[in-house]
DNA sequence: ATTAATAATTAGACAAGACTAAAAAATTAT
DNA sequence: ATAATTTTTTAGTCTTGTCTAATTATTAAT
């Protein structure tokens, strides 16, 4: 067993790390976790001596099959728990983010195969994010981000990059949602905002959300 | 806020903590934790700072009204998510104990009024034991062992004393029920054993278990 | 190619919570 | 009432995870 700890920290490393790249940088992590680069260092070595992560001082630190397994299982319980939040007890999807990061560290393989059972086995949690499943694979969808669409293509809005309140709670203002149909009428060159047609209405967003936004094409 | 630790104390002592009797003794704490005296000690000092408990050296120690809440709180939290796991994840009444110990933890005022309301405000635990409220306040029900019903009384059965996955598991095995109706028959002298009609059946059940069962008279 | 700036590591300290061993207080037995 | 036993507390140590300050590597700049 892991401490919550140490789970936090493969975590951080599983989502700072960047596929076909080298390593994950000290500075990164300490800025993801709020905490200080001599903390992380000597996490790191810890990690290293258990076998969840490959470590050269200096260099990026990347997780092992065993540490990638750990954190996607993490990442697993907290997005499930998240639906369920959601799903079940009225959570809006700028509410679940802090209860869920107590949720997933709760220890029982029963409760986690009951819970997803519960919820219908869902794919994705209520930001659009893939649930890693038991073996720690993802279900890659192709998506881009608004921002990159060119006039006149379309496609349906399945997910937000910042998952920030302020930026959820925008959204839920301008009642844009998962699932919405959206079509890219026209680019301004001036500000960078783009006109868009989104579920039959017309509205103008800027550049910071365009880029904020997921899309699968169509 | 406080930590995990504290909470598991303070549930310690409110567990123990006799209504109108002296206080709870260092000993004992540390036998329910399976801690040592010494660590005790501490902890009780700490908690005395903090208000939570009453403590003179050497004597008892006892919860402050503050105390008392929170420990009343954790109570509440693990009661209300073994009712989840029992009648929403498919956990049977002795898998729910370790995994409501560690979700008992978990700090989200909205979550556990809303896990209320999902469960329909239930007012006992899978085991009969009563939920505190939001405020502390406990439900008591007259209740009294079956190892107390003289012959011919009769009464439901409503709660467990001992909740060991044994004793569960026994009476899961003799399809012993919470809500089944129980008479007693008659009592053995020579092995204080106690014949019981219960649900339309006979049994014969020993003292160690009739004195396990809390019965509601009639 | 040195120097300057940045990033990472080490050394040493601290807090929480636990432990062992020893001392002190309270209780029980004679 | 004193001795023996039990319980509680204190003193000192350990582990985990954090921090600050100082040192060492690496990278960028002239």
């Amino acid at each position: 067993m892991f401490s919550q700890s140490e789970e936090n920290y493969l975590k951080a490393i599983y989502h700072l790390g960047n596929p076909s790249q080298k390593g994950v940088s000290t500075s990164d992590i300490a800025n993801k976790l709020d905490t200080k680069a001599s903390s992380v260092s000597d996490m790191i070595k810890k990690l290293s001596d258990k076998k969840l992560v490959v470590y050269k001082k200096y260099y990026g630190v990347n997780l092992t099959k065993k540490g990638k397994l750990i954190a996607a299982s993490v990442v697993r319980k907290h997005r499930l728990w998240e639906v369920f939040l959601v799903d079940k007890l009225n959570f809006t999807w700028d509410q679940v983010h802090d209860v869920a990061e107590q949720l997933e560290h709760i220890k029982s393989k029963k409760l986690m195969e009951e819970l997803d059972s519960f919820l219908g086995f869902p794919k994705t949690d209520p930001h659009g994010d893939p649930i890693p499943d038991k073996d720690g694979n993802l279900q890659t969808i192709e998506k881009t981000l608004l921002s990159n669409l060119k006039k006149g293509e379309s496609g349906i809005c399945i997910g937000v990059k910042d998952s920030s309140s302020d930026f959820l709670q925008y959204l839920d203002k301008q009642n844009i949602k998962l699932g919405d149909q959206i079509k890219v009428m026209d680019k301004e060159a001036f500000d960078e905002s783009t006109h868009i047609q989104i579920a039959n209405r017309n509205m103008n967003i800027s550049k910071k959300i365009a880029a904020n936004l997921y899309i699968q094409l169509q």
